[in-house]
DNA sequence: AACTCGGGGCA
DNA sequence: TGCCCAGAGTT
């Protein structure tokens, strides 16, 4: 596994690859950035920054959703995908703020993650974007880089990926890395992909090692 | 652990 | 055209 201070090499190396990775969305208002979060499962921020706009300007409080008719929510996010599941989602999820929280975001992990529709991943980036709390939320893009770097096992669980990366990267910095793993694992170290041949971090990285011998090998 | 949702982005 | 996706719930 990789030490402390390589694992920081490596992410000074991203940085200088991404320097303007950071995150794009950036609503103040912790409902706005709860709803927005959700919305952007498997699809980019860029996609659901189209949507949000007119989300907004038309509901402005949990109840909004729960009135409204799924139909129409469904229409009113048409255009990100997961149209029919994120709707039911969100009116759910308005619905468990309101008996849960009477309408209003809470501000822990914990609280976050009873209410429905919000797994550990999107409580991570409400309580560090909306309440300033210093948080790695790990997604698939951040897991997977990390394990083929070197800088987590591969076994680990999101849990422990997360745990590393804290404990590897200085809390100042925790906001700016979750970024660059993700601009990196989105646009040069893909899922299926992996742009090996051209990357910056061959030399430590240890599944690009194990992928440049089997190629010499095979 | 595998499956489901789904239109848009990109090769 | 076809493949891929800044998740979470269900089985």
């Amino acid at each position: 596994m990789m030490s402390k201070k390589q694992t920081m090499e490596a992410l000074d190396v991203i940085a200088s690859m991404y320097p303007d990775a950071e995150c794009e969305l950036t609503h103040e208002n912790p409902f706005e950035l709860l709803i927005a979060v959700v919305l952007s499962a498997q699809c980019t921020d860029a996609l659901v920054n189209k949507v949000t706009p007119g989300l907004f300007a038309k509901y402005k409080k949990p109840e909004d959703y729960v009135v409204v008719p799924l139909e129409e929510l469904e229409q009113d996010i048409r255009s990100i995908g997961l149209f029919r599941s994120k709707a039911k989602n969100i009116k759910k999820l308005s619905q468990s703020l309101i008996e849960l929280h009477n309408g209003e975001v809470p501000k822990t992990r914990e609280e976050l993650v009873e209410l429905a529709g919000v797994g550990r991943k999107t409580a991570n980036v409400v309580t560090s974007v909306a309440f300033n709390i210093p948080a790695i939320a790990v997604d698939t893009h951040v897991e997977r880089v990390s394990k083929r770097l070197g800088i987590c096992r591969w076994k680990d669980s999101v849990m422990e990926v997360e745990k590393t990366l804290m404990k590897k990267i200085p809390e100042e910095r925790w906001s700016d890395a979750h970024h660059q793993l993700i601009f990196f694992g989105r646009y040069h170290c893909k899922a299926q992909s992996p742009r090996c041949e051209t990357c910056p971090l061959l030399e430590m990285c240890r599944e690009g090692q194990k992928r440049m011998k089997a190629r010499v090998k095979g």
